[in-house]
DNA sequence: CGCACATATGTGCATGGTCCTCTATATGCA
DNA sequence: TGCATATAGAGGACCATGCACATATGTGCG
């Protein structure tokens, strides 16, 4: 859906190939989007067809040949419209939760296992997040503003906030579950 | 993904045609699940096709004709099956944050605005949420055991969790903004 | 020597999903 | 009278995604 939308905002950074844009997913953006390789590089061609992107050739010694991608004037122009366009929310899906929802058919003790399990899914999530460093606010790298740096600072924090939300949620449910099968 | 599952957990507290479901999915389940129609259709026509569930037939006067979907035995297998599996969490996808992460080519005070328009959402949302009534603990509609009240409780909860940690979130994400460009 | 892994880009296929449209009838509203 | 809405089901087009696989080459390890 915006994945088209979030490579142009990469791109937007900096010109990247196929191959590195997976990285950059995967590694910065990754704790709130996602995105498989083929779907980057169809993704790429799409956005050349429609003169968002254009495409470059890096031919290299001893490796395959590199395709940076360059977001065009339309692409910046496609990048701003779809930023301050209304955001329609998609729709919540947490299987989790359906399944938790329908889990009264299981002994009690399986359900605890399945909060358990995700105890530490999300506690685990959450040492990650708690991991990333920032370099310090007075040497921006590059290309950052400040407001862009107070963004993915903020980024980061949602996630952190969410993942402790989580852990609560599941301790206050742990509980109500004692209560009535102790 | 498991929208066939969560038909089999709906399916499995009453029989219903796919019309009433959908206005059950929408409802009970829709803080965190959505189907479409036609596709709860086609989820129904691939139960029946799987003995996963049967369709009756029940002609009605005056209106079409409904046809009231059980879970067989094989269903309530896979159901109890899929509610003790593993839970591999999808990876999460957040088109605000995706934006919001790429907004600092927007002036400020649309930033703001962004995150103005994200906190309305969420505060009516919340509100929808704190409208469920839950009937008294020491009146359980038939069929419903504790620890399925409980668990529906539960399921709400989460969800006011995560929207009272969501409009936190944007209230020190504002402050923060605020203090960059006043 | 063989094996796994990294670099780098793709194609093909199946799945699951949304949106739009069609078919019928009944009720209620202006 | 006409229009919207509710009831009930279904087909077609299209899209995003994910998995498996193909292609070539280089490096490091045991």
């Amino acid at each position: 859906m915006s994945l088209r939308h979030a490579i142009l905002g990469i791109l937007s950074v900096k010109p990247m190939s196929g191959y590195e844009l997976k990285k950059v997913v995967d590694g910065s953006v990754g704790h709130f989007w996602t995105a498989d390789r083929s779907q980057i590089y169809r993704t790429l061609s799409a956005l050349v067809e429609e003169g968002l992107a254009s495409r470059g050739t890096v031919v290299q010694e001893g490796r395959p040949t590199l395709h940076p991608h360059t977001v065009t004037d339309a692409g910046l122009a496609e990048l701003d419209r779809w930023l301050a366009s209304p955001l329609q929310a998609p729709p919540t899906r947490d299987a989790f939760l359906a399944r938790l929802f329908f889990a009264d058919r299981l002994p009690p003790e399986r359900v605890r296992a399945l909060l358990d399990a995700r105890h530490r899914e999300v506690a685990e999530e959450l040492a990650e997040l708690e991991a990333i460093e920032f370099p310090p606010r007075d040497a921006l790298p590059e290309g950052v503003t400040e407001l862009g740096y107070a963004l993915r600072e903020a980024a980061r924090d949602h996630g952190l906030a969410h993942a402790r939300a989580e852990l609560a949620w599941i301790d206050a449910t742990r509980r109500r579950l004692e209560r009535i099968t102790p």
